[in-house]
RNA sequence: CGCGGGGUAGAGAAAUGGCAUCUCGCAAGGCUCAUAACCUUGAGAUUGUGGGUUCGAGUCCCACCCCCGCAACCA
């Protein structure tokens, strides 16, 4: 029955690439663990996923920031770089490809992608007149200014004019607004939707996409003066990572994206940029922008001089990459800002994870293994139908999920304790058997829904069901204090 | 009048215009298969403020107060 109808659909999804200035923390783990559930998900499916993750290379900051470390800019962000696949690989976050601005395979391309823009006719050669600090080395903004000076420097900025290219971002204004109130380009969730239509509908002004005085950025190829600025070279990784220009049937193979993941504060540069620039080179555009809320970390916002800045690796080395995902994606509903802290971390830990999903893994192990003898045949139906949890999952409602997940955990609880196996062994051993095969046909069914996001709970669960002698394991999650 | 989101027990969340629900925490009781785990019950809310529509408002309308993002060359 295989024909070419039957291929597996294809799954593209992103997540943006991140600035190498700065260590991992937990909200670019949050994106990233969530695409990396919705990319385990649409596998599980059955689809051809690809998965992209990566790092931002390119940038004065950068720069500035290796030699600050007395390091060579290539190898500060190699280091750097590796940082975040290290980080991705201990969360149990498993990409197709991590791409780098900084390989030639991306370089290429953009370079490519640039001299397309130029074919188009839809970017000129303008003037970009700002405030420029010397103490900054960049642009500042007038409502910046205090008393007309640099706050931060005390300096009277110059003001300068600086030859750039230009693209016409202003000429997208109608198709774009059609497009988003179509879902061609699908914004998700709604308030996101309507706050990007809403600046459209004020109107567009044209960006500058070259620098003049940038240094660690690709060189413009028409103008040797310039350089392409570092947001239009990274955009186009998503691009580039599935060989633009290179391999040309693998591009059109897994574009248009079908889901590009990301927090709340560069929506803009995705949802009206980003399309922009692609309908003017003839490529399609992606099919749904997803953003996500920002963290706080008790109650204060997350920042290097508060110094409250959370390193996922810490929290993984001591609750697990599966208790790290699941907290994040328990804990605030996907789209809305919320606050996390370690606190709350071991309160999920402990309730949600130890006594709950983990101590009813035990009860029910334990008793098979001493009232069955460890057999349970082959596996039952589930007695409950959780279906509705993958859906939300689907949709990236991952705290929803999960709460109809727990739901049903409460329920096996209350199950057991009314039943009362351990009396019941004693008149109808039939009637525990019974019990105990319903339980384990729903623990192995909750593994499956909850594998992509505890990959690794799940295979343990699975582990022990399916060993044919069941045998109570260790805790799955050992109580923290 | 810049744009958007939000304000519901101590904390966090949920509620097609119809008995305000859930989780954590707190209090009391029960159970012994289980990770001092689990189960039951209880206390705890004049739903930010003031008005309006309605038989009936957390929900719809108006005004106001407060919090949080964004405001394009900062990733």
């Amino acid at each position: 029955m295989k024909n070419m109808s039957d291929e597996p659909r294809k799954f593209y999804i992103t997540t943006p690439i991140y600035y190498v200035n700065d260590k991992p923390h937990i909200g670019s783990a949050y994106t990233t663990i969530a695409a990396d559930v919705i990319a385990r998900l649409h596998r599980q499916l059955g689809e051809d996923v690809f998965f992209l993750t990566g790092t931002a290379e390119h940038g004065d900051k950068i720069a500035g920031s290796a030699d600050k470390a007395g390091k060579e800019v290539q190898k500060f962000v190699d280091e750097m770089s590796a940082k975040f696949s290290f980080a991705w690989d201990q969360l149990g976050i498993a990409p197709d490809d991590f791409i780098r601005t900084t390989e030639q395979r991306h370089v290429d391309a953009v370079v490519l992608f640039f001299k397309k823009l130029k074919e188009s006719g839809k970017i000129y050669e303008g003037e970009y007149e700002g405030l420029y600090c010397v103490a900054h080395e960049a642009f500042i903004k007038e409502s910046d200014l205090v008393n007309g000076l640099c706050p931060d420097h005390k300096t009277k900025p110059d003001k300068i004019k600086e030859k750039n290219w230009f693209f016409k971002l202003s000429d997208y204004q109608g198709v774009l607004i059609e497009k988003i109130e179509n879902d061609e380009l699908s914004i998700r969730p709604h308030e996101r939707k309507n706050e990007i239509l809403s600046f459209l509908k004020h109107g567009l002004e044209d960006i500058s996409i070259s620098r003049q005085k940038a240094k660690f950025a690709i060189p413009l190829p028409w103008d040797e003066n310039q350089r392409i600025y570092v947001w239009m070279d990274e955009l186009f990784n998503y691009c580039s990572a599935i060989g633009y220009g290179a391999d040309q049937e693998r591009f059109h193979k897994y574009w248009p994206a079908d889901a590009q993941l990301m927090g709340k504060d560069i929506i803009k540069f995705h949802c009206v940029i980003w399309p922009a620039l692609l309908l003017a080179i003839g490529e399609e555009i992606p099919k749904k922008i997803v953003a996500h809320g920002f963290f706080t970390v008790d109650g204060q916002k997350m920042s290097k001089t508060i110094g409250n800045v959370i390193d996922p690796n810490d929290w993984v080395a001591k609750y697990g990459a599966d208790a790290v995902r699941y907290f994040l994606l328990r804990e605030v509903p996907f789209g809305q800002d919320g606050d996390v802290s370690e606190e709350k971390l071991k309160l999920r830990y402990n309730g949600d994870l130890a006594n709950g999903l983990g101590n009813l893994f035990s009860r029910v192990t334990n008793m098979i293994e001493k009232y069955l003898d460890g057999d349970i045949g082959d596996f039952i139906k589930s007695p409950k139908d959780l279906s509705a949890a993958s859906d939300a999952f689907y949709n990236f409602d991952f705290s929803e999920g999960l709460v109809l997940i727990w739901k049903e955990i409460a329920w096996a609880n209350q199950l057991i304790d009314r039943s009362k196996p351990w009396e019941l062994v004693k008149t109808e051993p039939d009637k525990v058997k019974e019990l105990l095969l319903n339980l384990s046909a729903l623990l192995y069914d909750i593994a499956k829904k909850l594998a992509p996001i505890m990959p690794e709970t799940a295979q343990r669960i699975n582990q022990v069901l399916e060993s044919g002698e069941v045998k109570k394991p260790e805790p799955l999650f050992a109580k923290i204090d």
